[in-house]
DNA sequence: CGGAATGTTGATATGCCTCAACTAAAGTGG
DNA sequence: CCACTTTAGTTGAGGCATATCAACATTCCG
């Protein structure tokens, strides 16, 4: 019997350590399942939420409205990820959240949460990494978005999606989600739809990957791991001691 | 007599509500005073600290390494900041930090300030806060640097600075420092030196603003903010209540 | 079956990068 | 204090890459 508490507690354990007593706290949180829609909002700039929210299943994204109109996507998020933590601490939502396809949430009450932190600390810093995490994200995203050429920017996305799949259990014969347009892929790149094209079907060619249909498949992950100059250390997710 | 925690405090309580007990607790940190070269890194990718420090005098940066030896500059700190306060939840360093002015900070250990989040939740709540808006300018970062023109995205750099300038109360006559070269300025913005000094010589010519000699100097904030498409919602400083 | 959404391809233009020369200012050392 | 070196900023020329516009193909979905 799989409740939503257990895709929260592997996510935190995937990088914190947590005592015994520390997870029968988190069990005891109260949450609300919800379901999304695909190109649903659930939060937009401005919100002023009173619970946060844990992907259950399906994927949410995070975006700005830039001007003239552009969409720029900022960050996706999958089972166990917590989008929209910073809501605990700040009042406004500064961005959106949405579901790019039909996703499966859970809703918990801020007081809920934040009483938890004073009761067990070490979930606090838990949650607290996480979020740290997520700006460590942010942080490799300016510089993709900054610094590297179009091939290797979009091989570094790649690569991102599928070590974070693969390290949440969502990776399945080399495998995983990942359901974007490629009008949605320009919009978190920083470049033109048939720019995207272009450079898909240049790394194509080079036979490491597969993207197609909402899924990403990869043939050689060393490969394109060095296209796109990736290394995991800024996901900071190695196994705690 | 003023102590390094009154500029630690004084930042806090920009956006946190601290009760007398917590700040009283905050006042007890143990820290050890350094000064900081101009250019010198004070930690670099891969390092594992066990203390963080607090910006007290100066201006410090993070960066990367990007590829073919570009640097790519994330944030800019200022007083009160405290840039690496990741390290307390990341063992690694997944960035570096420089000065880039000569500047003054203060060493605190991990255990005291973590011990003190136990003693205190609210404190940690001040400083998780304070971690989230940092998320918060690095996923502006993201959209200025991918969805912003030129023009735009070099004007809403100099709004954010000054406005974070203005609410440490480091704006004197309209003027606050920003020590950086243009080829900082390009390695900030996406952009290669040449283009910087264009841009910035078209921005010139709005008589909105003037960024010379380490410092920016602002005519017409209203102007300069429509140019930069700039609302500091983001910066998360309302008073709280 | 029809319409919308998605992806591919082509033509064109322009904006920015690269390279390079030059100026100006600042820092260094004899 | 001045000569020298280095760093910073401006300007110009040229070429390439990618944005934009547009047409078309294809798939998905109602």
């Amino acid at each position: 019997m799989q409740s939503w508490h257990d895709i929260l507690i592997r996510k935190l354990t995937e990088h914190s350590l947590l005592s015994r007593p520390d997870i029968a706290a988190i069990r005891r949180l109260p949450g609300v399942l919800r379901h999304i829609d695909k190109n649903e909002d659930i939060l937009r700039q401005g919100d002023k939420p009173k619970e946060s929210l844990v992907v259950l299943e399906g994927m949410l994204a995070r975006y700005h409205n830039a001007p003239s109109g552009r969409r720029q996507y900022l960050s996706f998020h999958i089972a166990g990820d917590m989008p929209d933590a910073q809501t605990l601490f700040l009042e406004r939502m500064d961005h959106a959240v949405c579901a790019v396809e039909k996703s499966g949430i859970a809703l918990v009450p801020h007081t809920a949460i934040t009483n938890l932190f004073k009761e067990r600390p070490e979930v606090g810093f838990a949650l607290w990494k996480e979020t740290l995490i997520d700006a460590a994200i942010f942080r490799e995203t300016i510089t993709n978005n900054s610094s590297r050429e179009p091939e290797m920017r979009l091989a570094h996305f790649f690569c991102e999606q599928y070590y974070r799949a693969e390290k949440t259990g969502l990776v399945k014969a080399n495998m995983c989600r990942l359901p974007l347009t490629q009008t949605q892929l320009a919009e978190t790149l920083a470049s033109s739809l048939p720019s995207i094209s272009r450079t898909l079907i240049k790394l194509r060619k080079t036979k490491t990957m597969e993207f197609d249909n909402g899924h990403l498949r990869i043939f050689n992950w060393n490969a394109l791991a060095k296209i796109g100059d990736f290394n995991p250390a800024y996901l900071h997710l190695e196994k705690p001691k």
